[in-house]
Order: C-alpha cells, then structure tokens, then sequence
DNA sequence: CGACAATTGTTGTCGTCAACAACAATCTTC
DNA sequence: GAAGATTGTTGTTGACGACAACAATTGTCG
C-alpha cells in the first residue's frame, strides 16, 4: 500500500470536517473529542489545571505554591513530625520534600530541629513568623477556594469533596 | 518573642500528638490535614496523579501516556486539524505538542501533511496503523474507565463528569 | 554483645510537563 | 509592498514524580 496523500475517502465518516482538509479556519470550540469526552482522567486534569493556575495566581503575592501551602499546613496542624511522615502523608517523594523544605527553612518559616529519640530524623516546626504567615496564607487560600465555587458552584464543589474524600 | 526551641505552650492545640515531640513513632493515617481537608483542589490532585497513574499502568503495554491519548483521539475524530487547533483545544502548549508529534510519528501512528491552503501549518492525520492502533488504546482506556468506576462508584463517577463538563 | 538489615535524610539523575522566549517561514492587513 | 500576526520549531527554566545510591543511625536477631 503506497502512503500517498489523497487518502481521505475510505475513512469511517469522523463526523466533521466536511471534505477539503485544512481548506477552511476551524474554531478551537467546533473540535469533536469523541471519546475523551467521558473519561474522567481528562476532565479531572483539565479542572486540575485550572484549579492550580487559580491557586498560584492568588497566593503570588505571598509566592506560595499548592505544595508549599500542603506542606506547611501539615506541620502546622501537628508539629515535631519527621520528614518521612510528612512526606507519607501527602504523597511527596522524600528527596523532593527536602528541596521544599530547604526553601522554606530558608524563608524562615520553617525549622528543622534535631530530634533526641531518633538522631537520624528531624523534628518539624514552623517558627513563629511561619505560623503568623500560615495564616495569611490561609486566609488566601480561602479565597481561591470561594474562586472554584464560583466557577462549578457551591454545591458542586461540596458533592466533589464528598466523592474524593477517600484520596485525602 | 525570641524564637528558642522550647515554646511549644502558647499554641492553639494543634489536636494530636499530645505532649512530647518526636518522642514517639506516627503512623502516616493519624495525621491530621487540618486546613488541606476542604480543599478541592488537594483532594482533586491526589485524585488525578492516582488516575494517571491507573491509566499509565493499564496502557503500559502499548507505551501510551495519557497525553498521547488525547492528542491521538482527537486527531482520530478530527483528521486534517493543525497543530494549533489541537494544542489550543487539548490547552496543550504548541511547543509541547511538537515532541509529542514527533515521537507519534515515529510510531507511524500520525503523519504531518503539508497544508496547501497554508504552507506554514501541518494538517494531522492518523496513518492507517494508527487507526487500529487507537482502537486497541480505547479499549484499553475503557478498562482504565471501568477501573475509576471500581474506585469511587458508578454513579459517582457520572456526577463527577458531569461537575467537570465545563472543563471539557 | 556484634553483625546485618532497615530507616532517615540527603544528593543526584532521568523523564514528564507547563510556561516562556526567540526564530524562520509564511500569511494577513493596510 | 511593508508591517504585523500566525505557525511550527528549538531551547531554557522550574515544578514535580520516580529511582538509585549513599552516610549516619537505629532496630533486630543470632
């Protein structure tokens, strides 16, 4: 079979296009996604993306990103953990957490205190400053969330949580 | 304040882990999220990196990843589209899409066609390996759906699609 | 007790991905 | 026809997940 150009005819009919290939302008709306359209892999990234772009756009004041903020939020919430159990707990490679960690230690607002039971680990804190920031932080992390329930709704956004609160 | 390494009084509760820091070994599930849980967008990661993940695993056998799915599902329902029109519709990067091209080409999976109405632009078309290739992946992606149903539930899979349609 | 395995933090590499910037070829517009 | 926009391409940067290797330390077990 040669590889010729002219090959459009024996096709089983794609639904739009009509006839001379790339003769016309096509919108980026009137593009059919057949059977993307369905999986929830693909909506799921799509709102992922978004979801983050919103995020970092809202705290770029304060230059925090959707990991820093997980970060500093567990540490908050139960300071003295190890690295390895923060890492755990949100699913961040051990190797990766130690680059956040140097970030913000070096922001000061975070500290790595040497444990005594286990000399091998470090014991998490935030300083003080980091706490006082954490709640900045939350506050506009607030306001990102009211942004995802103004664009799905706010009982959307509750039925989304309810769904996926098995993978928190 | 000075910042000393023992002022672990005047905080508000931090509910677990009573007393002694790092005295004590922690299991990764009695850590608490605080602030994360009521985050949809921490939840809908942890969801989507477990979707990927599930979709890389199920099509491993054929080397797609879930970008190339996309790319190829939508050239195969819209043969002819250029470059541009798939990475504005996918929200692809135009530069990203290059390398993905080229390695789908080299899989004789898609051919880049030179556009007669407009030299600079490539029409995208499936060769014909590649069509019957992407029946196999949809398959396959199939199964993948079939195993997000196993996950979260039926019905809640639909409300989830049907929350993201806007996404699409 | 002492050798050996496991854990913790660290460093490094690799590949994916989003975001830009710059460029040549080509089209559009005036 | 000149100026500006678009298309594909190349390259860089940085965040991120996955892995592998390593020193220091701890746990285990004979």
């Amino acid at each position: 079979m040669t590889a010729s150009a002219a090959r459009a005819d024996t096709r089983p009919s794609p639904r739009k296009h009509a006839g001379n290939d790339a003769a016309r302008r096509i919108d980026a709306d009137e593009i059919g996604l057949d059977a993307l359209v369905g999986h929830a892999g693909y909506a799921v990234r799509r709102f992922q993306i978004w979801i983050f772009q919103d995020f970092v756009r809202t705290l770029r004041a304060v230059d925090i990103r959707p990991t820093q903020y997980s970060v500093l939020t567990v540490i908050g919430a139960n300071p003295g953990l190890s690295q390895m159990a923060v890492a755990k707990r949100l699913g961040i490679e051990r190797a990766r957490l130690v680059h956040l960690l140097d970030s913000l230690e070096q922001r000061k607002l975070v500290k790595r205190i040497k444990s005594k039971a286990d000399r091998r680990s470090h014991a998490l804190h935030l300083t003080a400053p980091g706490e006082t920031a954490l709640a900045k932080f939350k506050r506009l992390a607030a306001e990102h969330e009211r942004h995802v329930e103004e664009k799905i709704g706010k009982a959307n956004r509750e039925r989304l949580l309810e769904i996926l609160a098995g993978f928190t």
